[in-house]
DNA sequence: CTCCGGTAAGTAAGTACTTACTTTTAATCA
DNA sequence: TGATTAAAAGTAAGTACTTACTTACCGGAG
């Protein structure tokens, strides 16, 4: 009893303002919403108890089940309002609004450095602002939940096509190699995802590497575009590898034309 | 039930007769760590129950207490099985052993394609050989556990350390433009890693790429290859970007302590 | 008064872990 | 040889506690 008198003011009747006291239903809801997204980002959805949640929000279990039927359902409360935002398919930020019409003036200007370090700076941004949602997105791949498949399908998808497509452009153009599409995309958002988990999750103390969002987008930009562009000497020729190395174009166009790789039904 | 029919066959100390049913202390202790193993990767150490790892084994509770004292002493019997071995720190496995004398002789040569592809061949094997040691480690890294801090120890520093070092020596060789050798790491094994767990742990249906782990790393090589070989114009000249982009040579080369020229060998 | 946000005190089904007991195995000894 | 014995493999049925979820009842604002 009284256990929760250390987060909830226990309502306390002083004349000052009650942090936790009594709230309107929706706001309640919500901050069940945001307490609960913390701890399962934390332990899991598993490992997190209802008890912890009620809490943490300063009220007894029995209104997390007022507001919720099932711990299912306040996983699903989560998804509704986290699962759709984050990502480039986000229409209702503004800020990924912004980034996105930078990214595709920068496509129309051809300006592949801008195009790629806006992408990569937009999403290392996103990771570190919110790294509850990383570490709630990577629980809910390993525990199989839906919330990992809705990202996937409405963000990552979104970008496979985007960027992909945006590479064959400019391929055409003859501006980049011959590389399937995919492979660089896969590469690219690789480099910049590995980063994000690496630095939020492993590297925390004693870091291997120390390096800002902007410095980091701007490195693996230049290696990307660097790693695909055309060679000085390969601006007409048929695209070969040089220095002794085996041609590595053919063997992914091959392995692309051969069955589905990246391409769609389109 | 004959459900532990299934696993080990059976004892054979003695002349035959055993039903199937009884094993030695540590051959059953083996079959436990593995079982648990694969539960754990499944659905985490909170996720998985004493219970379940019992009628897994196909015996009962009990006799998992009598081999580990406790749920986390099991835990701690899969990292002794397990973290050490892997990755190119471990000189036991002598697939691992023969990868790296491959790499190790491909240095010497300075065929740098062959270092990189090689490694990133031995890792997406790895990878996908042992995919339970991939969500293993994920659970671990997300759940806190010590396998994640002693797997980045023995692992990740010993290959940031052993590819960073070779880099830094081709870039005093004249052959790699200046970055920060860290970054480089991270932007390669981001690649690989993330190629990894995505195909693993992701893209399992309708995937957005199909790509076998040979042709993976040769295009990831070429493409970081490409990206940090100094270029065709730039032999001599100042390290500088170029199209405009931004020096971002600048700041790696301060995080790495300014490499003086000195060569050494090839 | 009467909603409605809030609580205390449940419940049944787990949870890790234990106890008390039986069966198998293999070495020992009359 | 074959009965004796002790240790180890195995089990059924617990214990104390936690889990998600319920029920029955407050009390202050409109």
């Amino acid at each position: 009893m009284s256990r929760q008198t250390e987060e909830a003011g226990r309502t306390a009747p002083a004349a000052g303002a009650s942090p936790a006291g009594r709230m309107a239903a929706e706001e309640r809801r919500q901050q069940i919403v945001s307490v609960a997204m913390r701890l399962f980002s934390e332990r899991g959805f598993r490992g997190t108890t209802t008890k912890e949640i009620a809490r943490d929000a300063g009220v007894s279990e029995a209104i997390i089940f007022r507001h919720f039927a099932t711990k299912e359902d306040l996983y699903h409360a989560i998804i509704d309002c986290k699962a759709c935002r984050g990502g480039m398919a986000d229409m209702q930020n503004p800020v990924a609004e912004s980034v996105r019409v930078e990214v595709e003036d920068a496509m129309r200007r051809g300006d592949d450095r801008a195009v790629l370090s806006g992408i990569a700076l937009s999403m290392m941004r996103h990771h570190h602002s919110d790294p509850d949602f990383l570490r709630l997105l990577l629980y809910s791949a390993l525990e199989g939940h839906q919330l990992a498949q809705m990202f996937w399908d409405l963000n990552v998808r979104v970008l496979y096509e985007f960027l992909g497509s945006y590479i064959r452009e400019r391929q055409r153009a003859g501006a980049l190699r011959e590389v399937d599409p995919t492979v660089v995309v896969r590469a690219f958002t690789g480099m910049v995802i590995h980063h994000s988990i690496t630095s939020i999750l492993w590297d925390t103390k004693r870091p291997l590497l120390v390096v800002s969002n902007e410095d980091a987008a701007r490195e693996f930009t230049e290696i990307v575009l660097r790693g695909i562009e055309v060679g000085a000497g390969e601006r007409e020729a048929a695209p070969k590898g040089r220095k002794g190395a085996r041609p590595s174009t053919r063997r992914a166009r091959k392995s692309n034309g051969q069955g589905r790789a990246g391409v769609k039904k389109s």
